[in-house]
RNA sequence: GGAGGAGUGUCCCGAGUGGCAAAGGGGGCGGACUGUAAAUCCGCUGGCUACGCCUUCGUAGGUUCGAGUCCUACCUCCUCCA
C-alpha cells in the first residue's frame, strides 16, 4: 500500500489524510475511483439516538468521496440492528425494540446532511435502510441462495468471533448471522445502486471482506473493501466516550461548547492527525499548524476545535464556543454563554446548600460525590475553592452579572441563575 | 440427560478466612506540576436527612448473634460424558 501511488483524487486524498488502514485491492479500487462512477457505502447501526465522534472518520470519508466525484450511500442498519453486531463487545447487547430502532434511525439521520449533499442526482448521497430488504427475507430462500456461500470455518477465524470464543463468552446464533446479513447488504446495494465499495472502521474488515467474497460468488462483479484506523488517542485510548457519556454528534445531545472543549483537549501528539481526519482544512495549512512548537500548539488545537465544531454545529456556534472558552480560560472573565442552570429565587434567599447546588448544576452525580470533591479541593464557587461542605449559597454570592459560577476542577463550569 | 467448574462493588478485570462497604489492578474524577497537552506524583472512586443509617457479591429461601463466604432450590455460562 505504501509503495502504491494512487491516481484517483479519492484515494490520493484519503491516503494523504490518513484515512486508509486496509484495502482489498488498492490498484483496482484506484482505477474504479478514477473512472468517476464509484458508489460506496458505510453502514451505521441504530443502537443509539446519535452517532458519536468514533463515527466521524467514516462520515468524513464519505464526504471526500462525494467531493471527488463519487456517490455516497449511508446505509441505516434498521434491519441489522434488530440482530446485533458481535464486533468485540464483551456482553451481548440487549436487543433494541423496533420502536427504539426506528426512533434512533430518525435521530441519527440528521447528522449526515451536514457533511453530504443528498438528492436524486448522479452524485447525490442516498440513505437507504437495510430493513427494506432484510425484513422481508425468507429464511429458506436466504439459506438456499446466500447461506450456502458462507464458510463457518472462516467465520470462526474472524477476530470478532474468535475473541468471544477464546474468552468463553456468549455468542448467540443471531449475532453470528450478523456478518451474513452485512455481506448480503453489500450485494444488495450493488444490485440496486451499483455500489462496489464498502468502507468502515478497521474492526469491520472481516465483515466487509465477507461481503466482497459473497459478491464474487453471486456474480456482482468486483467489489472492494476499504477500512480506516479506529479513532484512538496517541496514548491508545478509544475516542468517543467520556465520563459523562459518549461524545455525541447530534447537536441536541451535546452542546457546541462541550463539543468544542472535547477537541480543544486533544493530546499534542494527535493534533495533526485529527486535523487531517476530521476537518476540511487544506494539507498545507495543517502542515503549518503542525510545525508549531511547544505551547504554540494550543493555537492549532483551537483551530481544530473550531473547525470540527463548525462542521456539525455551524460556523457561528463554533465561533461562539471559541469565544466562551477564550473568556473563561484566557481572559479570566465571566462568559455568559457557559452552561446554565436555574433555581427559584426563594431557594437562594433561604440559603442553597452548596452540595445540593453542585448536584443541581450536574457537575457531580450525588451529594456524596460533592463531599468528596470538596475534600479533594475540586469545587469552586465564583472561582474560590470551597472547603466547607455545610456552606450555603445566598444572594450575596451573586456576581454583578446575576449568576453564581460553579466549577468542578479547572475545566467544567456552570452558571447558577435565579428564575424569576 | 449425567459429572465437574463458574457467576463479586450496574465501567472492566479480579482477590476474598463466617464479622465486609468487601484486597489489588485498569479506567474515570479531583489535586500538584504545566500549555485547558503528555508523562510523573498524590487523593478519591455505593447512597443518604451522615461521627450514624440504608443498599450491594447470579435469583429466591434457610442455618447463624452475624453470610460474598455454609445449606437448599432455581437461572445463566463453561468443560467433559451421553
Amino acid at each position: 500500500m505504501s509503495a502504491f501511488t494512487p491516481k484517483s483524487d479519492l484515494l490520493h486524498t484519503l491516503e494523504q489524510r490518513g484515512f486508509i488502514h486496509q484495502c482489498s485491492d488498492f490498484a483496482g479500487l484506484d482505477a474504479k475511483a478514477a473512472s468517476g462512477d464509484l458508489v460506496a457505502y458505510v453502514g451505521y447501526d441504530c443502537t443509539g439516538p446519535s452517532l458519536h465522534v468514533g463515527h466521524l472518520i467514516s462520515i468524513m470519508m464519505l464526504h471526500w468521496l462525494q467531493k471527488t466525484g463519487g456517490k455516497p450511500i449511508t446505509l441505516m442498519g434498521g434491519g441489522t440492528t434488530r440482530v446485533g453486531d458481535p464486533s468485540g463487545k464483551d456482553a451481548s447487547r440487549p436487543l433494541a425494540t423496533l420502536e427504539q430502532i426506528e426512533s434512533n434511525k430518525n435521530s441519527i439521520r440528521k447528522v449526515f446532511s451536514q457533511f453530504l449533499t443528498f438528492g436524486d442526482g448522479r452524485h447525490d448521497a442516498i440513505q437507504p435502510d437495510n430493513a427494506e430488504w432484510l425484513a422481508k427475507l425468507n429464511y429458506i430462500d436466504f439459506l438456499r441462495d446466500v447461506g450456502r456461500h458462507f464458510s463457518v470455518n472462516r467465520m470462526l477465524s474472524m477476530d470478532s468471533v474468535k475473541l468471544r470464543l477464546e474468552r468463553e463468552q456468549e455468542l448467540s446464533f443471531i449475532e453470528f448471522n450478523y456478518m451474513c446479513l452485512q455481506a448480503y447488504d453489500f450485494v444488495e446495494l450493488n444490485k440496486r445502486y451499483g455500489c462496489t465499495l464498502q468502507m468502515g472502521g478497521s474492526d469491520q474488515w472481516g465483515n466487509i471482506v465477507t461481503g466482497v467474497d459473497l459478491g464474487r460468488r453471486l456474480g456482482t462483479g468486483q467489489l472492494y473493501a476499504l477500512t480506516t484506523p479506529l479513532l484512538t488517542t496517541a496514548s491508545g485510548a478509544k475516542m468517543g466516550k467520556t465520563a459523562q457519556g459518549a461524545v455525541w454528534l447530534n447537536a441536541d445531545m451535546l452542546s457546541a461548547y462541550d463539543y468544542w472543549q472535547f477537541w480543544r483537549n486533544t493530546e499534542d501528539a494527535d493534533v495533526v492527525r485529527f486535523l487531517k481526519l476530521i476537518t476540511l482544512l487544506p494539507l498545507d495549512e495543517i502542515a503549518r499548524l503542525g510545525a508549531l512548537g511547544g505551547s504554540e500548539i494550543n493555537e492549532a488545537k483551537k483551530i481544530l476545535a473550531t473547525e470540527a465544531t463548525a462542521l456539525i454545529h455551524g460556523r457561528e456556534a463554533a465561533q461562539a464556543a471559541a469565544n466562551t472558552a477564550q473568556q473563561t480560560f484566557e481572559a479570566g472573565t465571566l462568559a455568559q454563554d457557559l452552561p446554565r442552570v436555574e433555581i427559584p429565587a426563594s431557594q437562594l434567599r433561604e440559603g442553597f446548600g452548596i452540595l445540593a447546588a453542585f448536584v443541581k448544576a450536574g457537575l457531580v452525580a450525588s451529594t456524596s460525590e460533592a463531599r468528596r470533591q470538596i475534600k479533594g479541593g475540586g469545587l469552586r464557587v465564583n472561582d474560590a475553592v470551597q472547603s466547607d461542605e455545610n456552606a450555603a449559597l445566598t444572594p450575596r454570592d451573586l456576581l454583578p452579572e446575576g449568576v453564581i459560577k460553579l466549577s468542578l476542577g479547572r475545566k467544567k463550569h456552570v452558571l447558577l441563575r435565579c428564575a424569576d
